[in-house]
RNA sequence: GGGAGCUUAGCUCAGUUGGUUCAGAGCGUCUGCCUUACAAGCAGAGGGUCGGGGGUUCGACUCCCUCAGCUCCCACCA
């Protein structure tokens, strides 16, 4: 069979694809041998694959391959998060696209329309991580909402509760007033924004609540909340307004009567230095208002309107109210003026609508002795942050954390097992049976009915940091003195855990809390940390920005194997990754070049009764040689996590050395056929070479395998053993580099001198050059005879120095002896100017007697070079001369 | 405001405890080639003094100080 010039992705990656599903090659059961395991960062389960996705998965793909590879027994276990805000706003957005309001549902309804979405869009984000390749056990594909894991959070929230963790409290929260939810601090993005700065009359108040002829004046940007108002604050220090002391104020528009207090938050140099203090609607008015023990008035309902509480624009939404009330107050005299202004505003990450701070019941989970013993995890290196710059930012993190707020205003997820009594106690319990025992004991007359569990659900991430343990055994969770199920026991704890640093403290942080609390184990020893993927002008890639290619399309255009590739070039670790389609470009060249050597190699025919050439023995002896070297490199990459640089070396070892100088030296004559001994090494290279390459490019490595010899029903590459590195002969090695050295001299003259390669030249050396690499040269640089010489025979050609060898090609009538003069004339100057900074080196008693014996010795051998070179180079000039 | 990091070839980045001929790689660029595996290719070539300045050292891309520019994280002044 003719194979085409060019290699076609499409249908082969599908076909291998079926074929190591159909053998089960990715699924994993315990066993006897060592397990390496990962768990992949669920994506969201109506996630569609972005950039990120395909850099996260590929790296977790190459490892796991690897590692299988080495004889592991690899489990990769895939799945999917049910991110309970973004799904529900996605499900809440198409209903009402549909006509239909969440307001108008009942929970039920409700969550039948989100299961039913999840069962139409959930789960196509794996079969597109099929496409890319990733060898995930999908035997074990998991939810973060099946109901054996849901039942985990449950069991674990109970846990927590009984331990004393979790308890319930007021507290200002970030509110989401389009999601209608509360959301962590993390998930609030602050940004620049501009707004207006409005400068207020507060009237003194006569002692009646009638203003009186003073006021003072207060700068704000949420004029719509000076109704809620409780106090001002001044700095005790300020003297200019000592003379308020125990005076009260009046809001405008409502005239209510507040106090004046003093509080050294007050910064006297910022706005006016008297501060309105909204204790309901800001963080830090909060906390003084806690000091001085003010009243709170709540006046934005869920929705971020205002309630009745404000009395006045009462509906009205936040924003509308602002413009209204600015009018109000300039009607009202109490406007001084208004401002531009530019300050940080928190942003929902995921509604993007302006944060409000806001005081509501919530559920909080105590954050201090689980932080205490994740920080410890890391510092003692048990987990491994690469890189690790991460450390700094982990410690500060887990030093600084506040209590988790674990419950979320929101439908979908894992409903918090807390059931109230009708006089408002509660209690926890993981099922209305147990909860309505327990209740009983409270209170023997009440029945189930009367029970009425929590509205609210938990926090996606309080779920998911139980993953690497839930996925193996879901009654661990929560349980921490059972026994570990046979799967969990034998895959926990997992190896590598590959994610984006945006989520090490949302997700990694809590994953390792709850590996110590539940396993005793931390759940992951090295923890990859990507960088995120740009575009090429460094803007981060988002679908509004619309800079993000479509991996399937990417995917169809050059083939999984060419965007892995594409990827992988430009990975180190924790740095961005600048991404750009030409990267993909040379992953699919190279796709292609791995073809056509293929192509080469395989339309050899063995003339059983040739000789193997010298040329191709030096071939043969040189790369099993440069394989074993590279392996090891490869090797320590692989350990260090470098797998770019990992990938590097393999695609030089294939394009560099194997295409560009092994195959030009192996090939036989046109037409001729190949040796035996030739052909059966350069197969076996072929073979190591697709091994080295499968973990980065699995599809093509497959094809040619499968193709390169009959292989039986169930035999595939994956699941060979990865070549291991022998000893080099590295002098050997660096001998044919010489060889190579005078190939590239030889081709350099040609090109200038404009000789046709097919026209045979002589060479003649002075010196040591190893004899056994000659056949190389000879044959790569087309050479018909070289000779080692006492001296030059010819005077007209042109020299050259390998190392310390002197080189000479005789071209007669080419040369244009001036010319070769000044380039030996400068190359002279420059080798003395080197060897002076040699010698003052080396005459340097300080150096001489302050450096390592091997540095001195170096400096040595460089100035002996160099005297050798200085040598050949004055002769060569002398005898142009002469 | 606090913290972390970055600045090396046109671009994207390596450069491991200061010392091998260490100034590198890939891509791009330039030149010559459709040479019968590959023009998605082959062969060859050019290109930086390591952000600026100072210091330590026999020796600095590497350590210290300083200035400039950039990025990210945390907190946030109403």
């Amino acid at each position: 069979m003719e194979l085409p010039a060019k290699y076609s992705p499409a249908e082969t990656e599908d076909k291998w694809y079926a074929y190591w599903l159909k053998n089960k090659f990715f699924h994993s059961e315990p066993d006897g041998r060592e397990p390496y395991t990962i768990v992949i960062p669920p994506p969201n389960v109506t996630g569609i694959l972005h950039m990120g996705h395909v850099l996260n998965n590929t790296l977790n793909d190459v490892l796991v391959r690897k590692a299988r590879m080495d004889g592991k027994n690899a489990c990769w276990v895939p799945g999917t998060d049910h991110a309970s805000i973004a799904t529900e706003s996605k499900v809440v957005a198409k209903l009402k696209a549909e006509g239909i309001d969440k307001e108008s549902l009942t929970r039920e309804e409700f969550l039948k329309y989100a299961w039913e979405w999840k069962e139409k869009h959930g789960g196509i984000i794996l079969n597109q991580l099929r496409k890319l390749g990733a060898s995930c056990d999908w035997d074990r594909t998991k939810f973060t909402m099946d109901p054996d894991l849901s039942e985990a959070v449950i069991n674990t929230f109970v846990y927590f509760y009984r331990k004393g963790y979790i308890y319930r409290g007021i507290r200002m929260v970030n509110w989401d007033p389009v999601g209608h939810t509360a959301v962590s601090d993390e998930e609030v993005i602050h940004r620049e924004t501009v707004s207006k700065f409005y400068h207020l009359r507060y009237f003194i108040s006569d002692g009646n609540g009638k203003p009186a002829d003073k006021y003072i004046i207060i700068a704000t940007t949420r004029p719509e909340t000076i109704m809620a108002d409780a106090a001002v604050c001044i700095n005790p220090e300020d003297e200019r307004y000592h003379w308020l002391r125990g005076k009260k104020v009046l809001i405008p528009l409502i005239n209510k009567e507040i106090p004046i207090i003093e509080d050294s938050y007050v910064e006297m140099g910022f706005g006016t230095g008297c501060l309105k203090v909204t204790p309901a609607h800001d963080v830090n008015d909060y906390e003084i208002g806690l000091r001085h023990n003010l009243p709170v008035t709540d006046i934005i309902d869920d929705h971020g309107r205002l309630n009745e509480k404000a009395q006045i624009l009462v509906g009205e939404d936040r924003f509308e109210a602002r413009k209204k009330i600015e009018k109000m107050l300039a009607d009202a005299g109490n406007l001084e003026k208004v401002e531009d202004y530019t300050s940080p505003v928190g942003y929902s990450e995921r509604t993007n609508a302006v944060i409000e701070p806001r005081l509501s019941m919530q559920w909080f989970l105590k954050m201090d002795a689980l932080a205490k013993d994740a920080l410890e995890s890391v510092e003692s290196g048990k987990v491994k942050l690469i890189p690790d710059k991460y450390r700094n930012t982990y410690r500060h993190w887990m030093e600084n954390v506040r209590d988790w707020c674990i419950s979320r205003q929101l439908w979908w997820g894992q409903r918090i097992p807390a059931y109230y009594l009708p006089d408002g106690k509660y209690v926890v319990a993981p099922s209305p049976q147990e909860a309505l025992e327990q209740a009983r004991k409270l209170n023997p007359d009440v029945t189930a009915a009367d029970l009425k569990q929590d509205d609210d659900v938990l926090d996606t991430w309080f779920s998911s940091w139980l993953w690497p343990i839930s996925v193996f055994d879901t009654h661990k969770a929560g349980h921490p003195e059972a026994d570990p199920g046979r799967d969990l026991a034998y895959y926990y704890p997992t190896n590598d855990l590959v994610t984006g640093p945006d989520i090490l403290f949302f997700w990694v942080a809590r994953m390792i809390m709850a590996g110590n609390e539940f396993m005793h184990e931390v759940p992951f020893r090295n923890v990859y940390l990507t960088g995120i993927v740009r575009d090429k002008q460094g803007r981060k890639m988002s679908k509004t920005l619309g800079n993000s290619p479509d991996p399937l399309e990417l995917i169809a255009k050059y083939g999984a194997d060419g965007v892995r590739l594409g990827m992988l070039l430009c990975t180190s670790a924790g740095n961005d990754i600048l991404f750009d389609e030409s990267q993909v470009e040379q992953g699919r060249n190279f796709c292609n070049k791995i073809w056509n050597a293929y192509r080469l190699v395989r339309g050899w025919s063995v003339d059983e009764a040739a000789r193997q050439p010298e040329a191709a023995a030096v071939a043969v002896k040189w790369f099993r040689n440069k394989l074993d070297a590279v392996l090891a490199e490869v090797e320590d990459h692989y350990s260090k996590f470098r797998i770019s640089d990992a990938l590097m070396s393999v695609y030089k070892l294939f394009w560099d050395d194997f295409c560009a100088w092994y195959l030009e030296l192996a090939k036989p004559a046109y037409g001729a056929g190949i040796d035996k001994a030739t052909y059966g090494a350069t197969v076996g290279f072929f073979d190591a070479l697709l091994k080295m390459i499968h973990p980065f490019m699995p599809f093509i490595t497959e094809e040619l395998w499968q193709n390169m010899a009959p292989r039986k029903d169930g035999e595939t590459i994956m699941l060979q053993r990865m070549p291991v590195a022998g000893e080099p002969d590295r002098k050997f090695i660096s001998g044919f580099e010489m060889a190579c050295e005078a190939v590239v001299a030889v081709r350099s003259i040609r090109q200038q001198k404009g000789l046709s390669p097919k026209e045979a030249l002589d060479l003649q050396f002075k010196g040591d050059f190893p004899l056994e690499v000659l056949p190389a040269v000879t044959k790569l640089a087309n050479i018909s005879s070289a000779q080692k010489v006492m001296s030059f025979q010819e005077t007209e050609g042109v020299s050259f120095m390998v190392r310390t060898v002197e080189m000479f090609v005789p071209l007669t009538g080419l040369v244009d002896t001036a010319e070769e003069l000044a380039k030996l004339e400068a190359a002279l100057e420059y080798q003395e100017k080197f060897l002076a900074s040699v010698r003052k080196k080396l005459s340097n008693e300080r150096f001489v007697s302050n450096a390592p014996e091997q540095v001195v010795a170096n400096e040595r051998n460089k100035e002996s070079d160099t005297l050798s070179r200085i040598e050949s180079l004055k002769a060569a000039i002398a005898s142009l001369k002469a």
